[in-house]
RNA sequence: GCGGCCGUGGUCUAGCCUGGACUAGGACGUGGGCUUUCCGAGCCCAAUACCCGGGUUCAAAUCCCGGCGGCCGCACCA
């Protein structure tokens, strides 16, 4: 049951234009997807309204969006770690022919430690101490090393550089720049959405793991002298966040604990507060986005998941009809990242705290853009409310805002409609609107319910006699008759329906 | 990457085992026309498919091999 959900979704995806496999004419290779037209109009909004919550209207401390190249240098790369962690020597067994990290097998094993070790190297260490495998015990074979990060060539020479495998290294490479160009003054928070890149071995789950995909990124730099946290914080501590603790989750029942931010903080559940704030805060974005709290919960990474300067990463989680995924990573990086750069570039990535200079700490949200795009669709669909079936989207996220449609198709009808649609998308509002008159109202009503329309607008022979239209709402099917005047306004208020006191919009 | 299952119009599928009557059938959807005064109405018409390559055969959607892609599990991964 649950899977069908899934496969209800990729169905709809593809028949209404969300989302499709890259290249799909030629059966390209797996991990890409493009955004179809309402995929693309959905991602827009779904950012806008982002950047809407967590830059424009973030008042606890100052937030610059930037768009840094997706391609990075080596050198960047190298210094932050990523060259040497996006790579695993992986090998495999003849007999069972499973697939084992050769470096982990080692440790496991033997006890070494064999960071930074070449793929010969690690080859030799099996041979010599007779490592097998330790499913079967098989012969391991097939040794080779496994980049997670695309390598490219730039210019004609042999300059190494990489796709980026996260957008938050742009921001640490920024730092310097911003912090002066600003005049920024700690805590201040540097944000960002674009694409990142990660060659996985095996994608699935349609648009959930992907080779390419979107991030939307905050990374907050806060004085590690200071323990008061941002300025809003008692503004949203109290809302009440579930963690799944370590604890439980080494008792391997999946019970996550109820608590507020502020205690969660307290009782030294997450490190500091400007990351429970930024818990507090998703909890709300993403229940404006029609995720109920209870299919939310925050899973505090256990200390072999986390690299070993993390902090504490709590990733947010959101049920899916095929189980629990990630869709927010929220990290406690330390002055992991500004040092390593520092030593590396030699510059200077401190700052001042009256009068002290200190490297800053770093909290870091990484909200993943199709992962959301998805849940919000698994969250919005419905099957059974009507005939057919129907995308309860978020009325901000939601592609098309308005259909704008003659009941019949007579020429005094389309013409009238037509001017009032006309007329809608002239409109200087972010609305997006659009025309139909092919086939029956009913037909008509389907299709946009389907496409998640949040509003109809119908023509009738009432709207020739006194410029009146009814306007039907996708959630409950209701219409109310309103004056062609009023219309752009009602579908733009319309849109932020639902969002008073979510801490969302 | 390994193993299992699978690949037919836009979507879901019949046919495949037991090659030939398959000029590949259906449903929904789509386009056009007629009709239609509010929730996939009706009638008529139309377009669109055997993943790719090779082999076996008089004959391949059907059997065999390879490739590509998908789903699930293992592994990997934020």
């Amino acid at each position: 049951m649950p899977e069908q959900l899934a496969e209800s979704i990729v169905q709809l995806a593809l028949r209404r234009g969300f989302f499709n496999p890259t290249a799909e004419i030629y059966r390209a290779s797996a991990g890409f997807y493009d955004l179809g037209p309402l995929g693309a109009l959905m991602k827009n909004n779904l950012i806008n309204y982002w950047i809407d919550t967590f830059v424009k209207r973030e008042t606890s401390f100052d937030v610059y969006l930037i768009d840094g190249s997706l391609i990075l240098p080596y050198d960047a790369l190298k210094a932050s770690g990523h060259v040497d962690k996006f790579t695993d020597p992986m090998a495999e067994c003849k007999k069972c022919g499973r697939a084992h990290r050769v470096d982990q097998l080692i440790e496991d094993v033997l006890g070494l430690k064999v960071e930074g070790k070449s793929i010969e190297e690690l080859q030799e260490i099996v041979r010599k101490n007779g490592v097998s495998c330790p499913n079967c015990g098989g012969e391991l074979a097939g040794f080779k090393e496994h980049h997670l990060m695309f390598k490219l060539s730039v210019g004609g020479g042999e300059e190494t550089a990489f796709l980026r495998p996260e957008t938050a290294q742009n921001i640490f490479l920024n730092f310097k720049r911003i912090a002066f160009s600003m005049r920024a003054k700690l805590p201040f928070a540097v944000a960002q959405v674009g694409k990142s890149f990660r060659n996985e071995i095996s994608p699935r789950q349609s648009i959930i793991r992907l080779r390419e995909f979107s991030q939307m990124e905050v990374e907050v730099f806060f004085s590690p002298l200071r323990a008061d946290g941002p300025r809003g914080f008692e503004e949203v501590g109290d809302t009440v966040i579930r963690v799944l603790t370590r604890e439980e989750q080494m008792r391997g029942n999946g019970e996550a604990v109820e608590l507020r931010a502020r205690d969660a903080v307290e009782e030294g559940i997450v490190p500091n507060r400007f990351l429970a704030y930024y818990l507090a805060r998703e909890v709300r974005f993403f229940q404006s986005l029609g995720i109920p709290p209870e299919n939310m919960r925050f899973r505090h990474l256990l200390p072999e998941e986390t690299p070993h300067y993390s902090g504490g990463n709590f990733d947010l989680e959101v049920k899916f009809s095929f189980g629990w995924k990630e869709i927010v990573g929220n990290a406690y990086r330390r002055d992991y990242d500004l040092t390593v750069h520092s030593r590396h570039s030699g510059e200077d990535l401190s700052m001042d705290d009256n009068g002290v200079k200190v490297v800053p700490h770093v909290v870091e949200p990484s909200f993943g853009v199709e992962r959301i795009l998805y849940a919000i669709l698994e969250y919005s669909y419905r099957e059974g409310v009507r005939e057919w079936p129907l995308l309860m989207l978020p009325r901000i996220v939601s592609p098309i805002k308005a259909v704008v449609l003659p009941l019949l198709d007579r020429e005094a009808l389309t013409s009238r409609a037509w001017e009032v649609y006309t007329a809608l998308r002239m409109s200087r509002r972010p609305i997006y609107v659009v025309y139909d008159d092919r086939g029956s109202i009913g037909r008509r009503y389907a299709r946009a319910d389907e496409a998640g329309a949040n509003l109809c607008i119908t023509i009738d022979f009432q709207t020739l006699k006194d410029n009146t239209v009814t306007v039907r709402d996708r959630d409950n099917a209701q219409q109310v008759r309103v004056k062609i005047d009023e219309l752009e306004e009602i579908i733009f208020n319309d849109m932020y329906r639902g969002l008073e006191g979510t801490g969302g919009g």
